[in-house]
DNA sequence: AGCACGCCGACT
DNA sequence: GTCGGCGTGCTC
C-alpha cells in the first residue's frame, strides 16, 4: 500500500513560515510546483517547497490539487529565494511568489512546458563594468558575449524603462532577432507569462526590473544596462534594488555579470577602485561644459541677461537649443494674494501644482486634480496667485521674449524646433547624443540640495547625462564653486574620489549600512508615540540612530510619515539586531517600509 | 496577512 | 448591559 507524502509550501502572504500538507504517493507533486490547498478554511494558493517523508504536526490536511503538470519554478529559485529574505527584511514566501509571473499567482491550471537538459555551471565567472557614452558603443562591448552564451543557454539584459527598452530592441533586433523575448510589467498577464513560458530556455531575454525574478534556469549572462539609473530602485515593498539583486544572482548561479553605463554607479565605482570588477572603456567624447555663477539663490529660472544673450545668439544662428528645469506645469504654488493662504492637497502635505493646459490644479505627490475657485475658499476675498515657475510658464515667458522662434516642450519637439523645453525624463531614454547645439540647465542647485545624501552624486549623474544629448551644456548655478562643477570639467572618476572621500567621513554607503524604517499611520499623535517607543527600544541596541524625521511630504495619502534611520558596518549583523522589534511592531493599520543601503 | 478571541472604555 | 477598537495568537 502505498504511503501517503508530505509536501512544505509558501503561501502568498506575509509570514515567514511554511505549512505542511500530506498526498497521496501516487501524486504526482514535485517542489517548485503550484498546487491548491484549504489554509484556514480557504482555498489557497501555495508553491511546494519541499518533499518529505514525515512531519511534526498530526492531523495534516492534504493537498487539494496540483495545479500543474511540471514545476513553474526550479529548485534552485526556491533556494534564490531564501537568500533573498536573508539579505533583505521581507519574508521567503514574498520573493517566491515575485518569481512567478502574475498569472500563475491565480487559481488556475497551467500547462507548464518541461525544461529540458541544463549546460554546466561555468568554473569561473566574473562582474566588469563596461564604460561607454552612448547605448550603440555600449551594445558593441558587449554584443560578442552575448552571442557567446546564447550558445549554451540564456541572456538577460535588464533596461531601466520600457521605452528605454523598445528602442534598445530595435538595435539588437538585427543581430538576435528570433531569439529575443520581451518581458515588463507593461504588458498583459497574458503575454507576459507565455513570454516567459517562451524565455525559459536558450533566450536572450530583454526586461525591466521585474524580469530579474523570473530568470530561466539556464541563464548564463546578466546584463544591467545604463545601471546607474535611479528607476532599478523599487520603491515599493520590498524595496530592492537590481544591481544588489543581479550581484547576488550572479554570485549563487556562478554567472558573469555586466554592468553597462555611460558613468558607474557609486558602488560600482567602488568596486572598481578596490579591483572587485573589472573595467573596459571607450574613451569620453569630447564635450564642453560651462558654469555660470548667478546672483539670486533659488531663483533660477528667471530668464536672466546671460541665458536670454546665449538664446538670442543660438537663435540668430538657427542652433538648437534645449533647456532643462525639471518643474512641471506652469507654476509650483498658488497662493491667495489677500491672506497669503497656499493652496495644499486635501490628502497630502503638499502645495498644489497649478496647470495652465489643462487650467487645473494637481497634487504632485497623489496626483489628486483640484478646479480652482475664482477666490481664495479660506478668506473669501482674495485672489489666487501663481508662484515659481514650472516649465509651462518658461514655455510662455519664452515665447513672449521670442515671438518669432520656434519653442515646444520636449513631447511637441519637432524637427524644426529651435528651443526645446525638457525635464529630467529624457535622461532614461535611449537618444541620439549631442542632437542639441546648445544645453542649459536652470535647476541644478535645487536638485543638489535635495535633503538627501545622495543628492549631489545623482545630480552629477543627471548633469552628466544630459551633457551628452549637446555639444555644449551651460549650467546656471548660485554656487559655482562645489566639489560637483570643479568635477565636471576633469575626468570623471576625479568627481567620485571627491565623493567617496565624503561618504567615508560620514561613515555612509558605500563604507557602511544604512537602514530607513518609514511608519505610516492615519492618527498623526499616535504615530509619533509608535515611532518614539520603537527609538527608545532601539536606541541602546545600535551605534547610531537618527529620528524621528518627518518624511517629505509628512502626510501622503490620508497618512502621516516618520522615519528612523540607523546606521552600521556590517548589513546582516545590524538588521539581525533590530529584527524582532521591527518585525514585531504590530498596531492597526500601521505600515512599515524598511530600505536597506 | 487575515481572522477570531478577549480585554476594556464609551454610550443608547 | 453591549458595541467596537485594538492587542495577541494562530494558521499545516
Amino acid at each position: 500500500m502505498a504511503q501517503d507524502k508530505i509536501a512544505k509550501v509558501a503561501l502568498p502572504i506575509a509570514l515567514n513560515r511554511e505549512f505542511d500538507y500530506s498526498f497521496g504517493a501516487s501524486a504526482k507533486i514535485k517542489p517548485g510546483m503550484r498546487v491548491l490547498v484549504d489554509f484556514r478554511a480557504r482555498k489557497t494558493l501555495a508553491v511546494v517547497t519541499a518533499i518529505k517523508k514525515e512531519s511534526k504536526i498530526t492531523n495534516l490536511k492534504s493537498v487539494l490539487a496540483a495545479l500543474e503538470n511540471n514545476s513553474s519554478l526550479t529548485s534552485e529559485q526556491i533556494r534564490f529565494a531564501r537568500i533573498l529574505s536573508s539579505f533583505y527584511p521581507y519574508n521567503f514566501g514574498e520573493f517566491l511568489f515575485m518569481m512567478l509571473p502574475s498569472y500563475l499567482k491565480r487559481i488556475r491550471n497551467v500547462k507548464i512546458f518541461p525544461v529540458g537538459k541544463l549546460p554546466n555551471s561555468e568554473k569561473t565567472y566574473q562582474h566588469k563594468f563596461m564604460r561607454a557614452d552612448t547605448f550603440s558603443q555600449r551594445y558593441y562591448l558587449w554584443r560578442s558575449q552575448i552571442k557567446e552564451k546564447l550558445e549554451t543557454g540564456s541572456v538577460l539584459v535588464c533596461f531601466p524603462q520600457v521605452s528605454y527598452l523598445n528602442e534598445a530592441k530595435k538595435i539588437l533586433d538585427a543581430d538576435f532577432g528570433p531569439k529575443i523575448k520581451v518581458m515588463h510589467s507593461y504588458e498583459s498577464e497574458k503575454d507576459f507569462f507565455t513570454n516567459w513560458q517562451g524565455s525559459r530556455q536558450n533566450s536572450l531575454i530583454l526586461g525591466t526590473r521585474v524580469a530579474i525574478f523570473c530568470y530561466p534556469a539556464d541563464l548564463k549572462m546578466i546584463i544591467v544596462e545604463d545601471e546607474n539609473n535611479y528607476s532599478y530602485f523599487q520603491e515599493e515593498k520590498p524595496f530592492y534594488h537590481l544591481l544588489q539583486v543581479a550581484f547576488l544572482l550572479s554570485k549563487f548561479k556562478k554567472i558573469d555579470l555586466i554592468l553597462s553605463s555611460s558613468l558607474p554607479a557609486l558602488y560600482t565605482y567602488k568596486l572598481i577602485r578596490d579591483k572587485k570588477i573589472s573595467l573596459q572603456e571607450v574613451a569620453q567624447n569630447q564635450r564642453q561644459i560651462k558654469v555660470v555663477q548667478t546672483q539670486k539663490y533659488l531663483k533660477p529660472a528667471i530668464i536672466s541677461p546671460v541665458l536670454g544673450e546665449i538664446l538670442r545668439k543660438n537663435i540668430a544662428e538657427n542652433k538648437k537649443t534645449v533647456i532643462f528645469l525639471n518643474r512641471k506645469g506652469f507654476a509650483p504654488r498658488i497662493i491667495c494674494s489677500s491672506c497669503g493662504q497656499i493652496l495644499a492637497c486635501e490628502h497630502c502635505t503638499m502645495p498644489l501644482r497649478f496647470l495652465s493646459q489643462k487650467n487645473n490644479a494637481v497634487c504632485p505627490s497623489c496626483a489628486k486634480v483640484y478646479q480652482l475657485p475664482k477666490i481664495c475658499s479660506h478668506c473669501n476675498a482674495g485672489r489666487l496667485r501663481l508662484v515659481g515657475i514650472g516649465n509651462e510658464r518658461l514655455e510662455a515667458k519664452l515665447k513672449e521674449i521670442f515671438p518669432q522662434a520656434n519653442i515646444a516642450a520636449w513631447k511637441n519637439i519637432k524637427e524644426q524646433t529651435q528651443i526645446a523645453i525638457a525635464t529630467r525624463e529624457i535622461i532614461s531614454s535611449l537618444y541620439n547624443p549631442q542632437v542639441f547645439d546648445s544645453g542649459i540647465v536652470l535647476d541644478a542647485d535645487r536638485q543638489m540640495s535635495f535633503f538627501d545624501y545622495e543628492a549631489v552624486f545623482e545630480t552629477f549623474i543627471y548633469l552628466q547625462k544630459i551633457s551628452l544629448f549637446c555639444k555644449n551644456l551651460v549650467i546656471f548655478t548660485h554656487n559655482s564653486k562645489h566639489y560637483l562643477f570643479s568635477g565636471l570639467q576633469t575626468d570623471w572618476r576625479a568627481f567620485y574620489e571627491a565623493e567617496l572621500k565624503q561618504r567615508k567621513a560620514l561613515s555612509l554607503p558605500p563604507f557602511g549600512t544604512l537602514i530607513k524604517i518609514t511608519l505610516r499611520l492615519k492618527d498623526e499623535n499616535k504615530l509619533f508615540n509608535k515611532v518614539s517607543s520603537l527609538y527608545n527600544k532601539l536606541k541602546p541596541k545600535v551605534y547610531e540612530i537618527y529620528g524621528p524625521l518627518k518624511e517629505h511630504p509628512f502626510k501622503l495619502r490620508g497618512k502621516f510619515r516618520y522615519t528612523l534611520i540607523i546606521k552600521g558596518k556590517n548589513r546582516r549583523q545590524l538588521w539581525e539586531v533590530i529584527k524582532d522589534e521591527v518585525l514585531h511592531l504590530r498596531v492597526a493599520h500601521l505600515y512599515l517600509a524598511i530600505v536597506v543601503k
